[in-house]
DNA sequence: TTGTACGCGTTATCAA
DNA sequence: TTGATAACGCGTACAA
């Protein structure tokens, strides 16, 4: 069925070292028999076995990018796992290696090391991870074993973890900020769930950008749900309750700002004549709500894409240095008008 | 490094043969040495090495999963990209196969067919596929090969082409049905790029709809655009023009669903009253809409489960009847504000 | 510049 | 019920 070196070898009249040598471009050769190499895989529609490939040289040739799948729940909004995406399938795809994608089950400790044991991947990204006890767990074992790995988006305590992150203190500090910069002085911040750094990096920059300003922390206006929109939509309770409290709104995510939104206007609110909202992401619906949201953009893409070539040229480079990627991109405030422009 | 069978078979005082089979439970044993073979493996954190597991089967164990890649641009919703992927996940998980996911470029013919020579796929689903020359040639030869593969979502001629699709002409019958049966008459359409087969469908629907119910067709309410934002947008400038022709339009989808409102609303119009509106899809986005979208809901969720189901049991099961795939789902309306209700 | 020969870890076949 | 052993297709050190 599948045609191999050795048939090849046989009709170029070579050895099947020399099949591979020229196949893989190493080692001196000579033309003419380069050429008859290469005619006669043509010609016998030759492809390498991947499989075989791998064995012998005890790699798999795959990323494995692994994500929390909890069955017809959304954790992430779909714009973070399509962009991030997208970002590592550029630089795999561009590294010619192969992008395994692997669900994981959020409530039980998951054995990233046995996906290198076993040899599945050579290297892999930790999409979704969190704080709570099943992740860390799962996550140190692999830092332990000194593994290529890489997490998403998530500080760890763990020196010895590497993370490609956003910066997300900056981020929030340049939201408030612009609402701060426009005279509003009532801030609230409806945040996401605390098991995530992302979260807790949000809530240093909004303190910061106030503290800066001179305004005293509300504690009453702060407000806490889980990223999710219905989360947000809950939340309008307690937002709509305080509205005389409050001039602005930070929102951690643009989905929550969005169900929050709603929620506002289902209770008759004007917005943004009555609370000026900014949020968080820069997804794909910030520009489709009514008003458009100011946001912050957050680069996923070039996240994903970083981390992929980072621990791709890692594999690939003799230089065995071991390092641990720490990286930290910057956001960007995309003015709209919720934030009353 | 890693502990290999031999290791275990040594210490378990047996053959290699016999870890092997005792690992995958094959064939007839003793408890007693079942019972140490068991025993070494774990004391050695014994695990079974992927790689060369698959190329003594000759077979990768993974599902391909193949997309179409324009960086920075997204021809798909990211909705239907990540919830036929969860779909998809899920069945593979299930089944214990692996899942690589594959960018192609949409310019250029795509080899399938390596992708199974080299070995890479036992299986493979084909996402955003079009009639255009590029796309048919490339699933044309594969289909050949008769190798195992299912396209999502877009028809072909080629008989021996598997597909999982919806049921498009159904759907859109239902919704233009929704419209005329509130009463309207003069329903426009806003259809999207003629290369898949999904909007030939959808405008058999349109077409059967108005002819059930004795409309006569009105050519100069088609409008075409590509499924985009943007497109929809564009959309709203001849659509405004047309106003006094038009009761409701139907929109192949939310997107160009969503364009079109904010390009309608910008230039003075009030939704739904002034036009009523169906779309296509019940991504996340229809209901953030203001009036929040009537639309056809797709399962894409279990088209991806049920096409990656179908292909793994035929993988697995000895039943070697090379059955072509050819379902089609049935999709829902889910009515909501757009439409005037 | 090219060929020989071995190893990679598992599956599967055949004997025992 | 278990053990030998031959593939599997390729990479690569070493020899020529």
């Amino acid at each position: 069925m599948t045609t191999n070196r050795k048939e090849v070898a046989r009709l170029a009249g070579v050895s099947e070292a020399t099949v591979s040598r020229v196949l893989n471009g190493i080692g001196p050769m000579k033309e003419s028999t380069r050429v008859r190499v290469i005619e006669a895989a043509k010609q016998l529609n030759y492809e390498l076995n991947a499989v075989a490939s791998s064995f012998a040289r005890g790699k798999s040739g795959n990323l494995g990018v692994v994500l929390p799948h909890v069955p017809k729940v959304h954790l992430f909004s779909t714009y973070y796992f399509s962009e991030i995406l997208s970002g590592i399938g550029e630089a795999v795809r561009s590294k010619g290696y192969g992008l395994l994608l692997l669900f994981r089950d959020p409530a039980t400790v998951y054995d990233y090391v046995s996906l290198f044991r076993t040899q599945r991947v050579d290297a892999c990204i930790i999409l979704g991870a969190s704080a709570v006890d099943t992740d860390m767990e799962g996550v140190n074992r692999l830092a332990e074993e000194r593994l290529p790995f890489c997490v998403m988006d998530q500080r760890f305590d763990n020196p010895s973890v590497s993370v490609v992150a956003a910066d997300h203190e900056q981020g929030s500090y340049e939201a408030v900020k612009h609402l701060i910069d426009k005279g509003y002085r009532k801030i609230g911040f409806l945040n996401g769930s605390p098991q995530y750094s992302n979260s807790w990096d949000r809530m240093t920059g909004y303190r910061k950008a106030l503290n800066d300003a001179g305004i005293k922390l509300d504690e009453s206006i702060i407000y806490e749900g889980n990223y999710s929109r219905t989360s947000g939509n809950r939340a309008a309770n307690l937002v709509y309750a305080d509205l005389e409290k409050l001039d602005a709104i930070f929102v951690s995510n643009d989905r929550m700002a969005i169900g929050l939104m709603q929620g506002l206007r289902e209770r008759g609110c004007q917005l943004p004549e009555d609370l000026k909202v900014v949020a968080y992401d820069d997804s794909d619906a910030a520009s489709l709500t009514e008003p458009p949201l100011t946001t912050v953009k957050v680069p996923f893409y070039e996240m994903g894409r970083l981390a992929a070539e980072k621990l791709l040229s890692r594999l690939t480079d003799k230089d065995e240095t071991e390092t641990v990627i720490n990286e930290k991109l910057q956001t960007e405030l995309k003015i709209r008008k919720s934030s009353g422009n």
